[in-house]
DNA sequence: AACCATACGGACCGCCGGTCCGCTTACGCA
DNA sequence: TGCGTAAGCGGACCGGCGGTCCGTATGGTT
């Protein structure tokens, strides 16, 4: 059972990395012009502790965005209604899909940069399949819903870093009017939770 | 009016360097690791000229992506059923994502180096705003279909290429399990284009 | 043939992710 | 409290990539 606990340094640093590179990616325009080293400088530690306690760039970010979406992936897995489990299928599919939505906005630049890593990217990250077979488990309960597979995987496109990005960014959506149009859309194709299943 | 015409020697390095990048995209397993010097040696030349002639990276993936694409949007601009106008709404929205599903079948790799390029880059892609637009305007056709414009956003994106590629790829589904799939969402979408409208 | 704009090509540059290794320091033990 | 040691640190360093630059070659024109 080599289960040896770490120095207390390094999980200080380990801590400061995190908040820093929380800190730059907020902060900044685009997510590739904050660099290794500038995340190294601003933690102030030097660039060996980033990648000993990450491995590399894709790590570190996934360490961060993992560690913010903890919250509601609980909230999923075990909370009250609406997100939690116990909630009409509908219902439930609709509300996840624009708890998403609203973590996005509100953590736009981070996400980008999680999903624009490597080049096919956020497919490969497991947590990817927890969100689809999550989804899909639900999009299941669903009577008459052909295909919750596919489904599953075309809904969660739809609420993509890089789209959610654009519309809210280039194009200056408002958070509100995202939430309608998405609400609309998932509603059509889940059917609508007002109505008596 | 400085409409200078092209020295020869220009023009055919033009299209070895595009038919050169084609081959190579094809034959990778990842599109970041065909580099520009690769194309430049492939296609014969040095690699000033590929930057003289397309700007940078993703000016020249750019170009061959939409050099290839033309005949699908000359077809959806004027050209025959399913995919023309004069198709009913539902009909033709389907068409036309299955047209872009299978394109991005046929042309994995390059639409992923497409895709893939920068961070937040196949919505700053001039393109894409025809294919929105375009897509808009049938879905506005159908009536009872509320938001219209995130509709087409988020119908765009179950046909993104890193998805594409990953039920493709990575998980193996067929090339009509997907078509079936995606008609089969986009159906649920827009209503059934055999029902009477 | 002679001239020149156009285009060529590869040496070169700056930057970035990632590695390496000599030095420092926290921790367990007496 | 002092000591030995391994866990951890950090920044000089490396390889490779996108992109530039400029001396040279070449197709077009008269």
């Amino acid at each position: 059972m080599p289960e040896r606990k770490p120095r207390a340094d390094a999980l200080r640093n380990r801590e400061a990395v995190l908040a820093a590179a929380d800190r730059l990616f907020a902060a900044c325009e685009r997510p590739e012009d904050v660099t290794m080293a500038d995340i190294a400088a601003a933690a102030g530690v030097g660039k060996g502790t980033l990648f000993r306690g990450f491995g590399d760039r894709t790590g570190l970010i996934r360490a961060l965005y993992e560690a913010r979406l903890d919250p509601v992936r609980r909230a999923i897995a075990d909370g009250p209604r609406p997100l939690g489990p116990g909630t009409p299928p509908a219902e439930r599919a609709l509300a996840v899909l624009d708890a998403v939505l609203c973590f996005k906005l509100d953590h736009r630049h981070l996400s980008l940069a999680l999903e624009g890593t490597g080049s096919d990217s956020p497919y490969q990250a497991e947590h990817y399949d927890w969100w689809h077979s999550t989804l899909r488990e639900v999009l299941e309960q669903i009577p008459g819903l052909p295909d919750a597979d596919f489904a599953a995987h075309a809904l969660l496109a739809a609420v993509r870093a890089d789209l959610v990005d654009h519309l809210a960014g280039r194009r200056r959506a408002s958070r509100e009017s995202l939430r309608a149009g998405l609400a609309a859309f998932v509603t059509r194709v889940v059917g609508d939770p007002g109505t008596a299943p």
